[in-house]
Formats: structure tokens, C-alpha cells, sequence
DNA sequence: AACACACCCTGGACGC
DNA sequence: TGCGTCCAGGGTGTGT
């Protein structure tokens, strides 16, 4: 589930485990994942070399290359990374796989590959040319009030606007929502100071609290504090607040998970 | 501008 | 058990 936290998470395990470590081999197992880069020049760029630092920003993770040019990652909706030692421990799925110097392994895994592996030479100006907005994390709640009031429609669709907040997407929005008690399809402006407060605090709680869980890991489900749908987002599942029926709708284009009772319809 | 929808790809769940 | 259908957490492109 790769929204902001679950690649806020594959950035600290990064952070511990493939850091300055010289990279052999590269493994590309598909080129679908290529984006915007050829498979060699992905192996020019990160062969001999070693991943010095990271920078995330929405759900984008960067890793840069010694002081060159940085590798881009993008999970879609499937994928992890995974250092391993023994090739026996490769998951399956992996379609990119670093091999360093230490005889440990950097696999970036992909099921659906809908991810994106890149090379760009400074990740300020991508985020830029995506046209991708201000972090999610970065927001104070002055701006998410100045960046709702630029647009109209529907509350969900702008939380996963990646162009207007950069890391929202279908699940963690859905959680946001049933926090604030507010539906998915509540128009912007039909919220008011008070709810738009309530929707940044659920905001920056989900995001914060998902990161500190283990969000991308399995056990996220067991670590979260009562209360929150995510382990409930099932149709029909009880809602951990009112013991109602949870309900699937279909907003921004997607399934939307909601307890009707605490998220009363607008 | 905002929205619904088809599509990209793989595989798990479900119904028969 | 086997097979077909539907659906999934991301993003893009098209038509309205």
C-alpha cells in the first residue's frame, strides 16, 4: 500500500540497510518499470557507485548516487524493498535488484509493475515537471486550508490530488475522511473552518501515527491504536467506532470504504 | 475545472 | 479442483 507513510517507512529501511555500499551489479528483471530511462543507462548510473542519501517526497523515493544523479522509485500500487543476503531470500517480484560490494542485496519489488524506477539529476526539478504539490507531511494547516480553497469538488478527490498534496492516496484518504466524520463526497466548499481543522488534524494524525506503526509492513494492522478503519475496510466489517455496517462507494473514481453513521452523507 | 471511465499489469478471491 | 469473472492500495489519457 504505498501511500506517504508506507514510503516513508521503505525510505528509513533504506536508510539502514543500502547506504554506502558499492553497487556491483544491477539485476533488471523487467523494463516495464523503466520510466524515462534506458536499462543501460540505468546500469551506467548505478554501477560503481553508492547510494549516499534519501529524500521522499510524496510517494516518490529518491536515493542519490554518490553526488550524481539520483535513483527515482515509485511503488504504484504494489511493493517493498528487501535486503537480503542469500538470492534464496529474493522475493518474488523483484524487478530491479542492486547487488553491492558487502555480498548483501537491494531488491526493489514490484508485483503489478505499475512502479517506476528512473534517474534524474535532481529531484527538486522532477517533483516540479510532475507537477506534484507539497508534501502531505510538509503542510502546516494554513496551507491545506489555502490549497482546498483553490478548488472545488469533492473532498476525496482533492486529498488524492497528487498535483495539490503530494502522497494521499485511496486507503489513507479513506481513513482520514472516517476520522473527521466527514463522507467522501462532501463538497469543499461545503466545509467549514471547523471541519477543515478537523480534517488537517486527521490528516497529519493518520500520516504520523501510519509512519510510527509500521506502515508498509504487515504488522501495521496489529499496531494501530483502536479506532481506525484500516483494519476494518471491508464491506459490511463493523465500524470500530459505532459498531455499524462499513459501506463501499465509489469516489474519485475508486472504492471508498465508509461508516455511514459517522460519515453521514452530504 | 471536475468527473467518469477505460486502460496499463498481475494475481488473489469468489462464484459456479 | 478447475475455470471464468471481478477486483485491487497508482497514474494517465479521453470524452463530457
Amino acid at each position: 500500500m504505498p501511500e506517504l507513510p508506507d514510503v516513508e517507512n521503505f525510505k528509513r529501511y533504506l536508510d539502514a540497510t543500502g547506504l554506502h555500499k558499492r553497487i556491483e551489479h544491477i539485476t533488471l528483471t523487467s523494463e516495464k518499470v523503466l520510466h524515462g530511462v534506458t536499462r543501460q543507462k540505468l546500469a551506467a548510473a548505478l554501477t560503481g557507485h553508492a547510494l549516499s542519501r534519501t529524500y521522499r517526497h510524496g510517494k516518490h523515493l529518491f536515493a542519490e548516487l554518490d553526488d550524481g544523479p539520483w535513483l527515482m522509485l515509485h511503488f504504484g500500487m504494489t511493493g517493498f524493498l528487501a535486503y537480503f543476503q542469500n538470492l534464496d531470500d529474493d522475493p518474488e517480484h523483484d524487478r530491479l535488484r542492486l547487488d553491492f560490494d558487502n555480498g548483501y542485496h537491494l531488491a526493489f519489488v514490484n508485483q503489478r509493475l505499475f512502479g517506476e524506477v528512473g534517474v534524474v539529476e535532481d529531484p527538486a526539478a522532477f517533483i516540479t515537471e510532475q507537477e506534484l504539490g507539497p508534501d502531505a507531511l510538509a503542510l502546516d494547516e494554513d496551507a491545506f486550508r489555502h490549497v482546498l480553497a483553490e478548488r472545488r469538488g469533492q473532498v476525496k478527490s482533492a486529498l488524492m490530488d497528487q498535483s495539490l498534496i503530494a502522497g494521499i492516496g485511496n486507503v489513507y484518504s479513506d481513513e482520514m475522511l472516517f476520522q473527521a466524520g466527514i463522507h467522501p463526497k462532501t463538497l469543499i466548499s461545503d466545509l467549514d473552518d471547523a471541519a477543515v481543522h478537523t480534517l488537517y488534524a486527521a490528516m497529519m494524525n493518520v500520516l504520523n501515527v501510519a509512519i510510527d506503526k509500521g506502515a508498509g509492513s504487515a504488522d501495521l494492522f496489529d499496531n494501530l491504536p483502536q479506532g481506525w478503519l484500516l483494519p476494518h475496510r471491508d464491506e459490511g466489517a463493523k465500524c470500530p467506532r459505532c459498531g455499524g455496517a462499513i459501506e463501499k462507494v465509489s469516489a474519485a473514481g475508486r472504492g471508498a470504504y465508509i461508516c455511514p453513521q459517522c460519515q453521514p452523507e452530504p
